[in-house]
This record gives C-alpha cells, sequence and structure tokens, in this order.
DNA sequence: CTGAAAGCGCTAACAT
DNA sequence: ATGTTAGCGCTTTCAG
C-alpha cells in the first residue's frame, strides 16, 4: 500500500492532475459525458498512485446522503436477531451502506433516543425491531425524516412496511400437525405479550387453532426469560391440568422454550412420553436435544434481514411515496422426536 | 412532539435567539465561560422549543469526529460474538458513540474493504475481530488513521491492543480437571485453525497439559462447521485410537461442541460413558443436553465488549502514543455430568 | 462576553 | 468539456 499522507482531498488530486475540482468531482460520481477520454484517464491514474479516498462527512453534509442504515434491535444476544443482523449487513454492505447499529434491550426510551441520535447523523433509512410502544414517534420519523422497515416485529394497526415470518400460518399448520398425532390438549407458553406484535400474532393464531383445530379453551401461559422458577411452576400446572389427555406444549419462540425445556429437565419428565413440545424456531442443539430431537419451526432470520435493506433501497430509489406493504417469509416446520 | 421543519440549523436558532452562530456553537459545546448566564439561558429555551438537533455531518467535518466507533465481526451469526457485539454496543451507547458494524465472513479482504470504508466515514475507532492476515493493514490504519483494538483475537507478534479471556489458562486447568477425574486421553477437536489468534493459543495450551499434565501425545483433530461427515469420521477415530482408556473430547469452541454432539448422536455414543466432552463456550441449552449437562468453559463476552470499548475511549482521550497492551478477562469453569 | 469571517471537503448551479 | 462560485451546517480563530 502506497504510503499516504495523513488527509489528501479533492483539491490536491486537482491540483495534481491539472483540471478543477469539479471535474474531480463530476469523475468521483461518474459522470464521464462531462469530460474528455484524456482527463478520465489521467484523474483515474492520480487517484490510485495517491491513493485518494473522497469524505464521505463532506459529500454527506452536501447532500444529506450518508451512506448509513440505521439499526434498532430489541436484543442482539438473541440468536434469532444477530442472523437477522447478519441479513441486514450482509446486504447494506452490498449496496455499500454501512450498518449503524443500537441494541434496544426492548426499552422504549432507548429506541428514541437512538433514533434521533442517528437521525442526526443523517442516517438514509432506519430498520426498527421496535418495542411495540413507539408507534407515534416512528411516524413522526417517517414522516418528517427517513423511511422506516419493521423487521420481524408488526405493529397495529399496520402503518409501516413490515418484513416478517408467516407467523399466524405455521402456528396454526403446526397445531394442526398436533392434532393429527392426537394431541387433544396443546398449551401455548411465551413471554410477556406487551406490545410485541410478534408475539401477539401467534397467540391470536394460537387461539384461533384452539377454536377451530382442536376445540379446546386455549391454556396459555406467560413466562419470563429469568424466571426458572415460575417455568417449573407452569409446566406442572399444565401437566397436572391435562391428566390422562395426550398433551403438547407449543413454544412462541426459542428463549422460551429453552426456559421450558431447563424446567422439564428439572422435573424430571420425559419427552415426548409425558410432555411432547414443538414451537418457534429451529437451533442446531435442537437436533440431539432428548432423545431424538426437538419439533421446531425454522425462521427466515437471514432472509428477513435482507429483505428489509431490499424493502428500504427501493424505497429509497421511489422518491414518491408509498404505501406501507407486509411481507410475509415463509417458515419450515422441522419434525423432530419430540413430537413423537 | 414538537412539529419540526425539515432542518432547523443553528442559524435559525442563532436568529431566534437574536445572538451569533458562534454563541450558538459555544452553548452546545459546553463552553458557557463564554456568554452571559441570560444568554445561555435564553439559548436553551430556544432550543427545546424549536425542537433543534446539531448535524453530526457537519460538526464531523470540521473536526472529523463522527462519534462512530467501527466494528468488525467474523461471523456475528456465532453467539459468542453477537454478545461481544453486545457488549460493544450498549458501552459504546453511553459514552455517546455509535457503532458502524461490518460482517466479514472470515473473509480478509472483506475486512480491508470495510475498514477503508469506516475510515472514510471517519470513524474514531475501529474494534476488529481479525481474521489475522491482515496485520501490515491494520499497522498501516492504526499509524495514519485510528485506535485499533482486536477483540477476541490476538496475532503474532502482538503489536494492537487486545482484549481476549485467558485461554491458556482455562484450557490447562481444565485439563487438569480432566486428569483427576482419571481422563487418560484427551483429544484436541477445532475448527480449522488458519492464524485465527484464539485457535492457536487453544491448541499450543492443550499441547503443553499434554506434555505437562497427560502425559501423552497431543491428538488433534481439524474439522469445518458444516462437515457433519468428517466429524462423525474422527470421533470414531479417536475412540478406537483410544480403546480401553478412559477418554474425553476437548473442544475448541461452542461450533466445533456442536459438530461433535450432533456426531456423537448419530454414532450412537453415551456420555460420558463411551465418550466424555467439554469444551470452551457455556450456553444456556448445555445444561440440559445428553444425561446431565456438559461441562463448559463460560467466556467473558459481554465484558470483552464493554472492554474493548474502554481502551478505545482510553486511547482516544490519551492522545499520546499508548503501548499495545493485552487484557485478558478470566473464564469460568462449569462442570456438569458430560465429564462424570 | 460576543461576533465576523474563514473554512472543513465536497457538490451543483451557472457560466463559458 | 471544463471552471467559477456559492454553499451544506458547523467550529474556530481573531478581533473587539
Amino acid at each position: 500500500m502506497e504510503k499516504d499522507k495523513a488527509n489528501i482531498t479533492i483539491a490536491d488530486v486537482a491540483t495534481r492532475a491539472g483540471v478543477s475540482k469539479t471535474t474531480i468531482s463530476r469523475y468521483l460520481n461518474g459522470k464521464f459525458e462531462f469530460m474528455s477520454g484524456e482527463s478520465k484517464r489521467r484523474i483515474q491514474e492520480i487517484i490510485e498512485e495517491m491513493n485518494y479516498r473522497p469524505n464521505k462527512l463532506a459529500r454527506g453534509l452536501k447532500s444529506s446522503k450518508s451512506k448509513l442504515i440505521g439499526v434498532l434491535i430489541s436484543d442482539i444476544s438473541n440468536p434469532f436477531f444477530s442472523i437477522l443482523v447478519q441479513g441486514i449487513s450482509d446486504t447494506c454492505n452490498q449496496y455499500g451502506y454501512h450498518v449503524l447499529i443500537a441494541n434496544t434491550n426492548n426499552d422504549t426510551d432507548k429506541e428514541q433516543e437512538y433514533i434521533l441520535s442517528m437521525i442526526d447523523q443523517r442516517v438514509e433509512g432506519l430498520i426498527v425491531n421496535t418495542t411495540g410502544y413507539n408507534n407515534e414517534f416512528l411516524q413522526d420519523i417517517e414522516k418528517n425524516h427517513v423511511p422506516i422497515v419493521l423487521a420481524d416485529r408488526p405493529v397495529f394497526p399496520n402503518m409501516f412496511d413490515t418484513v416478517k415470518s408467516d407467523d399466524s400460518r405455521a402456528t396454526i399448520d403446526t397445531i394442526r400437525y398436533l392434532a393429527d398425532k392426537g394431541f387433544s390438549r396443546v398449551g401455548f407458553f411465551t413471554e410477556p405479550i406487551n406490545r410485541v406484535g410478534t408475539r401477539i400474532i401467534r397467540q391470536q393464531a394460537y387461539r384461533q387453532a384452539c377454536n377451530e383445530v382442536l376445540q379446546i379453551e386455549p391454556q396459555e401461559y406467560e413466562v419470563g426469560v429469568k424466571e426458572k422458577h415460575l417455568a417449573q411452576k407452569l409446566v406442572q400446572d399444565f401437566v397436572a391440568r391435562n391428566e390422562g389427555h395426550k398433551k403438547a406444549i407449543f413454544s412462541a419462540n426459542g428463549v422460551t422454550m429453552l426456559n421450558i425445556l431447563e424446567a422439564i429437565h428439572s422435573l424430571g419428565l420425559r419427552i415426548p412420553e409425558d410432555i411432547a413440545i414443538c414451537g418457534f424456531e429451529n437451533w442446531p442443539w435442537m437436533e440431539f436435544v432428548g432423545s431424538s430431537g426437538i419439533t421446531a419451526i425454522e425462521l427466515p432470520s437471514y432472509g428477513i434481514g435482507a429483505e428489509c435493506v431490499s424493502r428500504i433501497m427501493f424505497r429509497l430509489e421511489a422518491n414518491t411515496k408509498v404505501n406501507p406493504e407486509t411481507i410475509e417469509i415463509p417458515t419450515k416446520l422441522i419434525i423432530r422426536g419430540s413430537t413423537g
């Protein structure tokens, strides 16, 4: 690599090439119609020789185009979200954009604060895995500043572009599969619903399936990730309440599954003899847990991330107003021994 | 929220407050010595009233201070790294910085490309989970541009600030524990080493332990994450080769562990009767895999991330040259049934 | 205590 | 085909 002095500017290049800054700027922006082949060649040569790289801050100041996309994630340590971020990041990079990330930890105020700060950086778009409590705020941002795409979690009523999995269909199909297997009682375990769109939708689909498929009253259990003790109690309750029936637990997401499996393990219950289990999110370890794996719904995390970016880019190009659209990416049920 | 027109600038605030832009700028930068209490009060009021927020691009252009830290991660879908990123992101946000993330996918060229692009954005520092093949390049960046801290993976010879876990000690301690338990043969399973510092160190520590603790020849097995079939074969080889001895597998990281467990499961081997297993990275599912969990070394991922940021901030404040330092964060051995 | 003016590096009218 | 000029929004001398 050529030794480059601290800060070469467009002016240095212009001087060396014996043309004006304008011509260099035109070159950088690919407007080759406005210069001779000779100039073009010469400029290219000099830029390489000087190892010149344009300052994006300066470019951005003029155009308010930072080449930055802001991403707000509720919990990036959750593998579902980290793969989502991977999809977002890889795809942004392909478009020549960088990704500004913040971890909101499901905190409504942080979500706002970080978004404002990202706007200060002139991000060109925002991908938000929202807490669900910032709808008005987000509308204001979208109206006055930049396009927003919701990742994974929808809001109600639907007012933003949203990219998500086909949760409702997946839930109902899975419960239908359980019913076919002879499970007459299916309990729904979830993290506290709050306003998390994904959880709400899965819960409603569960209720619908109870009504239309199982023809039972819904049996719903809310348990936080840290509440190990409560998880044990709830699993016990569910088992006791359905004595004598073939029963299965349906877990609304991966961390809840982890929580329940720990409880089942502590309680010494056998899967699937004492209790069957399945639910959202498929992870590698599910292949060899229990005697022969856990039945799971595989989510298209990476694809959701990639699609969020495509949608933002689409919005950035179409500088006309676009109606909010919900894009559903298909999931896949992986059947294993836990629903044996 | 007050309705704010598209772009309020410092000039608008100045006009409304009846002072010059300079005074507003001074206010924004906390230089209150240079204005009357009256001015200060008035400006504060007007800023809130107008909902003014400074443009960070413009600020950055003058000062070359973007309030951005660049982060290069080899594989953000790996939970170890996603928690590392969480530590980085949370801590940066506390310092008022944002995080620019790129996923290099362990690709040397991408690592370079993204770093250059981040420099174009005037990141103020770089946290790199390096492939190990960019030492010269990184030195050049640090010399001409911004401070670098290596996250998790050291390079040799050591020329950068590095924050990592105490891999060497952890490896040796764990193997000593295995020896005490009567395991006379311990095999080392790892992803291909390449120049990944973490892997090199763990391998060397394993060799040292073979020599000093177990007094056997090292038995090393390299297997890529995707090579399911090879994993099975290698596990079989290891078992066959040590017929009649009490044997354990030591896995160099979490994904390798996953790979081996799948192989063990497919082969129908029992843990720990046929084969014991333990290794780096502790995950929630390890508690209930096998009959009674997997013995694992817990890594301080979040803490490593947080410390990387502290170190960068320290370097940013000390504008004098600082000697590269390696900071080791302690790990913790969690003993479970797999080394029964 | 305050302001005028120059300039960070780049882009985009508006010439020619 | 190319250059002149005026900013983008902010910070920072320098001069009161």
